[in-house]
DNA sequence: CTATACTTTCAGTAATTACTGAAAATTCAG
DNA sequence: CTGAATTTTCAGTAATTACTGAAAGTATAG
């Protein structure tokens, strides 16, 4: 298979964005080009398109299986394995986030719990709990807000996401509505 | 300096954390510790406190000013320059997500909207090219979003994020008022 | 079974990235 | 200016990570 130069480009960016994440460049570049194409395709066809090992589009392709990113299909009369990217965008994007959080966030989260959890030994260590604390704190609920928002359907994810900074005026209007209630109450009381 | 065991592993997670995410372990660890650190730091207190030569700390700091992520002050009398993270965590994750927008996503959305503009060789390219834009709109809506929210004050923030996915009852909410709204125009024309 | 098609593993090597010490550059007090 | 204090640069080296080819492993058609 020959790339055209539209698949090039694109192939080479992710392998580049990818080492800046601290995803391989090869990684990069094999799921960018599942990515882009139509049809699935096995080992070898990628390790072709993109000029590398066998062996080494096999550790790409264990590792991109490892954060659940590729598809894994046969074809009838065929005894190779097929991969390809799932087709939702979101999806990808919902599974790439939480594994990130598996991998890196958790694990932070629980070290940082278990530093609060010591007796400070000196005030540097005191004020080191609290800067630990602040950062603890806004990663939990960064995190929390994530899973939570993450289990929206996409469409009503995508309405509010274009609703963009607007949010704060339906948190205005809830504040407003309270507001009248409690009048409400107050009278009747 | 001497790092306490409570400070030292805060510094050794960041440390790993950092080259997992694309920014190198020295780095990752010079930040650590002026985050925990009380009050500024020069750079030999740095190099003593994590064992590294003065000049690889002079490296990191100078990636660090390049991110942002520091403060650089004078003490009285000292012609040593001090070096701080910011008090707010906030500020700093915003600091950060901005700094990777500008370096990674910039870049990426452009180069998908060079893609777009190709003229498609074949009916690869074709899809290849709606696959593209599938994924160049979800980057610009995310980006678009972030860049809305984080003007937002962090206490607004925080009060939205707390929220969670309760916020579509809120836009629930709005589409009810919009129906009341559009019944009473109704019963005026 | 056995032969073949295919995949994985892994030790060795290549490429990249991180780090150091020495030297150059800068800054500033006197 | 001069010289001491401090920071930066950079060529060389160390450490890490990526990649390969050969060999071993696995699955299946016949």
């Amino acid at each position: 298979m020959n790339l055209t130069p539209l698949a090039q480009d694109f192939v080479l960016h992710f392998g580049e964005m990818g080492s800046r994440w601290g995803i391989n460049r090869t990684v990069g570049q094999i799921y960018a080009l599942l990515f882009v194409s139509e049809r699935p395709l096995n080992a070898d066809e990628i390790a072709e398109a993109l000029a590398f090992s066998r062996s080494n589009v096999s550790m790409g392709l264990k590792e991109l299986e490892s954060w659940r990113l590729t598809r894994l299909q046969h074809l009838p009369n065929d005894r190779r394995e097929y991969f390809s990217a799932p087709d939702d965008v979101w999806a990808i994007f919902r599974t790439l986030a939480e594994e990130r959080r598996k991998r890196e966030v958790d694990p932070t989260l629980s070290m940082l719990r278990g530093a609060l959890l010591e007796t400070p030994a000196n005030a540097e260590d005191c004020f080191a709990q609290r800067r630990m604390k602040e950062m603890h704190d806004l990663i939990e609920l960064a995190t929390l807000w994530f899973s939570d928002v993450q289990r929206l359907e996409p469409s009503t994810l995508k309405q509010l996401m274009k609703l963009g900074a607007k949010v704060t005026t339906l948190l205005d209007m809830k504040d407003k509505l309270k507001l009248v209630a409690a009048g409400k109450s107050d009278r009747k009381s």
